[in-house]
DNA sequence: GTGCGATGTTACTTGCGGTAACAGGAGTCT
DNA sequence: AGACTCCTGTTACCGCAAGTAACATCGCAC
């Protein structure tokens, strides 16, 4: 029965969908991630209700517009790991992808950050677990795809890659973040820091001075 | 002039204040980080605006909250990173001191990684920068420090110790908070996962399969 | 007693997330 | 044509939490 015309509506909802999450992308980048859902309805032309039959609430909403940025983050990030080159040289252009792409939106990065915050009904589970962002979370399973795909390191590869995909993404997110605030560096010279980091040199350093233990 | 009474005065009143935080804390533990003043007020038997004449507002309140556990989470990872043994047995001991901490108090833990959060005004000046937690920052600059004075690493020793505490402090606290939703492995293999991952294991590692690049 | 500062309260404002309840407009069936 | 049904859009409201103003009270110096 009728599928054209519901293909039709089915359309223009998309489309409606597409105009309202690009509205809000831009009161997000403009005002942060507090933007308040009144405001992303007026940057939309309409009002709050149509925002709620569209995304359900602020963390539906909020979650669509971390999707797309996740995935537009994420198929970069893709394209660096899986780059026929050697290992190291990989993991430097996939930290600097990443490093560039915080630098360049700051303000998208930190939405993508902060997600959930809970809602305000009295209710929330408050589920221990799942607290950092999703995109970690993802960036870290997808390292540790990779990892455990390219890389052999033994027995119990699977879990130590999912270990270290995590670990990874954590360092280069809290070192990123450090560095977008405090510049104390060029992305160059931070990217050849952490690959170190990442190749044994602090523990191949020496000790400065010999402690007791030692 | 009467400086006796002010201190008298004083003394009662930081009374009160370590009170209101201990009352502070019950609530935080049991409602998680979004507890209202309200809540927070009644669990310590008196109403919203004391709380504010004593920390001003909530950020205040929840700094104040942070600074405690921030400081005695930092007094146990100085203690481990201090210690007199092998680098690699320090490092392990520090990982585990971290990790045990935010398994036997995972909404503390919660509570310090999602501090400001904005507040209602609509003023927020969105200062692009500071945006983790400052627990992590902390940690990552403490750790720095430790770094710097006792890894002989060559010129540029100060700005890599500062790279390397911040993205070592990043990958546990990723990994940890990964861990602490899935519990994939018991806590001594994470903590052996990470350390081999620090110790360059992932960059000695072969290739699975004989890439183009390879 | 009288003034004064700290402690405490009730009652309010503002702003946000979220939700009725209502008001057309376009196509569909009889 | 008229009734029926979706879809889109609105105004007006509820509940709740942050933060504040104005008032009450106790203890203490003078």
């Amino acid at each position: 029965m009728d599928t054209t015309q519901r293909t039709d509506q089915q359309r223009s909802a998309d489309r409606r969908r597409r105009e309202l999450l690009e509205a809000a992308d831009r009161v997000v980048l403009r005002d942060g991630p507090q933007a308040s859902m009144n405001a992303i309805a007026a940057e939309a032309g309409i009002t709050k209700p149509i925002l709620y039959r569209h995304f359900g609430d602020k963390g539906g909403l909020y979650a669509a517009l971390a999707k797309r940025h996740t995935d537009a983050l994420l198929d970069s990030l893709r394209a660096a790991l899986d780059a026929p080159a050697e290992r190291r040289e990989r993991v430097e252009s996939t930290l600097d992808t990443y490093l560039a792409a915080i630098e360049a939106r700051p303000q998208v990065y930190r939405f993508l950050m902060h997600p959930a915050e809970g809602g305000t009904g009295g209710d929330q589970g408050f589920d221990v677990g799942k607290h950092s962002a999703p995109l970690l979370r993802r960036m870290g399973e997808e390292l540790a795809q990779v990892i455990e795909e390219r890389v052999d390191v033994g027995p119990e590869s699977q879990q130590l890659a999912r270990v270290w995909g995590h670990g990874i993404v954590g360092m280069m997110h809290a070192a990123g973040d450090w560095w977008l605030g405090e510049r104390p560096c060029s992305r160059a010279e931070l990217v050849r820091s952490l690959a170190d980091l990442l190749w044994g040199r602090l523990a191949a350093a020496g000790d400065r001075m010999g402690g007791p233990g030692f």
